[in-house]
RNA sequence: CGCGGGGUGGAGCAGCUGGUAGCUCGUCGGGCUCAUAACCCGGAGGUCGCAGGUUCGAAUCCUGUCCCCGCAACCA
């Protein structure tokens, strides 16, 4: 039951750090799909891998004083151990450093240049050297450079354009002709009115600042611009050949059937890559999904907020299906799903202890109890039978139309409807009263045989989404009866087999302890990094250093909006005899009305600048955690303009 | 008037091609004992952000308005 090729692949993860729960979200996302289509009869080929190259990865590279190769090998590693933590079932884990992707890019950057879709032009903006970057007017921050606040100037560079705007048309063609093409569809809009239609500008495609990137081989000094690079891994780890014959892999599998990215890349993803293959003159991939987000709690996750998690680490604490089962659960089709360690819990607890868990566990113990393990053979089904019956021949279909659209989380909750209405079944046929009476034990052996088969028919779907616990259920039950096909018809698993001895599939998980034990090995966690922090941040300062800095004591008087700024508060603050006005982006977390009378400490001699326009002399001295921010003041009443040292 | 998403019983969501407002969790009461204090049944609880409009009828369509969340700008 050969349904065809289906090439489906994750975006590439960034070696710049440690993916967090949220980048594996994407690889169990995709992993789960390619699951479900393989066992619904798809040959299914998954690509993912790491993006490698860039500015950003030459910079760690030196900051952890190693060549960028030592850096993207280490990390590179690290993801893909984290990919095999988390059970994932790529077909390939390509890498942008490949020398063949290497050599390919240059090759497709060549042939786009031959064909004028490329050409040679000039960048210019404001440019700051030490920082070796451009801005863009706006960009600039009181006329400085934004990062380092240094002085900026006039610069042009030699560089290389992409004609990105002669392939606009077809694009909106494309995307309208093709409703399918971008996921999920309200995206759509969202591209073509933001991006699109105003009018596509040429996209710069080569650097010259920095080396660590794909050399563009006919002219030394300019590396290919990154995203170039990436989006290409898709059919360069294909056998893709601009001029030359195409590998068979990518005659089987090219166009892809899906690109799996999240929502935030999707412009590159609907935009310079379909127009990239328009150039080459090769087929669009058929989806492009973009995916939500994993939030924490109510936040984007982030390194700066410090609420960062790292599946290895939830793996350690829950194992990887219950990981597994709440990522792909709790986010909805394109609705940001939300992590907290008490949702967790409570989704592990509720659905797979009580319903899944408990479900196995305990006909596995009534047909060990009442027919020494070994499965019935059912007879006739009353009127209730058939109610489950049916449900469970329903289910199959259910999945894969689900999952046709990639709707995974509707998916699970089918299945989990079933071993809902398995459990109400029980209580519904008592088969504990059927089993004191001899006379019922043709009776009590359909109701089991249903049950075990329910069961069944739910583990081989499950296989997609919790692997393990599909295939401990299925060793419980004692059957080799995994296929597709096999759960169409109820009835598939075969009677007279003895059931091996079950265990159990889910531990019950004690919140109270689990969040103790969570605490104290994320306090540990906290400590080794506030170590690591320290070794890597050895610079000391003297008592001289510090003594520039001049703090003050003060008190707001006033405080009013920022005219053109949403973060922004406009605050007069009175320090001893002058009085001063400070911009303060602090409007996030604190009401107009609560500032007037607040005392605050001041860094009185930094010098003044502009923010968005309006002048700020001085800066609020603030203590912030992840949630809140706070006033620092002096403990007892003292003159405003006080020093602090 | 920068772009987009969202406001539905205590919590999280579904419904939004118009016609008795549904699911999961929680809560209260009951049942059962095969099972991991689990499972099953029942009850309470919502004027579907607000105000208008279209319609025989709107959570669902239209207009206005308020609030929240992303992105962009801004966090001295």
């Amino acid at each position: 039951m050969n349904k065809g090729p289906y090439y489906i692949t994750t975006a590439i993860a960034y070696t710049s750090g440690k993916p967090h729960i949220g980048n594996v979200y994407e690889i169990v996302l995709a992993d789960a799909i390619a699951r479900f289509m393989r066992l619904y009869g798809y040959d299914v080929y998954l690509q993912t891998g790491t993006d490698e190259h860039g500015q950003k990865i030459q910079m760690k590279a030196e900051e952890a004083g190693v060549e960028p190769q030592v850096f993207v090998d280490s990390i590179a590693k690290e993801i893909k151990r984290n990919w095999d933590v988390m059970n994932t079932s790529y077909d390939k884990f390509v890498r942008t450093t490949d020398p063949h992707h290497e050599k390919i890019v240059q090759k497709i950057f060549k042939k786009l240049y031959e064909k004028g879709d490329i050409y040679k032009g000039e960048y210019e903006g404001m440019y700051c050297s030490p920082c070796e970057s451009f801005f863009t007017q706006s960009q600039l921050v009181d006329g400085k450079c934004p990062d380092c606040g240094g002085e900026v100037s006039y610069a042009k560079e030699e560089a290389y354009f992409f004609k990105i705007s002669k392939y606009q048309d077809r694009l909106v063609k494309h995307i309208e002709e093709h409703p399918e093409f971008i996921q999920p569809e309200s995206r759509k809009n969202e591209m073509l009115n933001n991006f699109i239609r105003p009018g596509l500008r040429d996209l710069c495609v080569s650097r010259t600042s920095f080396t660590w990137g794909i050399p563009v081989d006919f002219d030394p000094g300019h590396v290919v611009y990154v995203w170039i690079d990436a989006l290409s891994n898709y059919i360069t780890f294909l056998g893709y050949d601009p001029d030359g014959e195409n590998g068979e892999m990518f005659k089987k599998y090219w166009p892809a059937d899906v690109h799996l990215i999240g929502k935030d890349i999707l412009r590159f993803h609907t935009i310079y890559w379909p127009i990239m293959l328009m150039a080459l003159e090769v087929p669009l991939p058929k989806k492009v999904f973009g995916h939500p987000w994993l939030l924490i709690g109510e936040g984007k996750m982030s390194k700066s907020k410090g609420n960062v998690i790292y599946a290895d680490d939830l793996v350690d604490l829950f194992g990887v299906d219950a990981v597994r089962y709440y990522v792909l659960r709790e986010i909805p089709f394109a609705q940001d799903g939300s992590l907290t360690y008490e949702l967790l819990i409570e989704r592990i607890n509720g659905e797979l202890v009580n319903i899944l868990g408990n479900l196995v566990n305990r006909t596995a113990a009534m047909t060990q109890q009442y027919f020494d393990g070994v499965i019935p053979t059912p007879s006739t089904p009353e009127e209730i039978d058939n109610e489950l019956i049916a449900m469970a021949e329903e289910l199959p279909k259910i999945v894969a139309e689900k999952m046709d659209e990639l709707r995974v989380a509707d998916s699970i909750q089918a299945i989990f409807n079933l071993l809902r209405r398995s459990n109400k079944y029980i209580d519904e046929t008592t088969p504990w009263l059927l089993a004191k009476d001899a006379d019922k034990k043709g009776r009590l052996g359909t109701i089991l045989y249903n049950l075990l088969e329910s069961i069944r028919i739910s583990a081989v779907l499950l296989g997609a989404y919790l692997p393990d616990t599909a295939e401990k259920i299925l060793t419980i039950l004692n059957t080799k009866a995994d296929s597709y096909d096999s759960i169409l018809r109820f009835g598939g698993l075969a009677s007279n087999q003895k059931l091996n001895p079950s265990s159990i599939l889910f531990e019950r998980i004690d919140v109270n302890k689990k969040m103790k034990e969570i605490e104290s090995s994320f306090n540990k966690e906290k400590l080794t990094e506030k170590a690591e922090e320290a070794k890597n941040d050895p610079e000391e300062i003297t008592i001289d250093d510090f003594a520039k800095v001049q703090l003050i004591t003060g008190e707001i008087i006033s405080a009013e909006k920022h005219p053109d700024a949403d973060k922004l508060y406009v605050l007069q603050v009175q320090t001893g005899d002058e009085h001063r006005q400070i911009v303060s982006g602090i409007a996030k977390h604190f009401s107009l009305e609560e500032l007037p009378g607040k005392k605050v400490v001041v860094v009185a001699n930094l010098k003044p600048a502009k923010l968005r326009g309006v002048m700020s002399n001085g800066m609020l001295l603030m203590a912030e955690d992840k949630k809140q921010l706070a006033f620092i003041s002096a403990d007892s009443e003292i003159k405003n303009g006080s020093k602090i040292r």
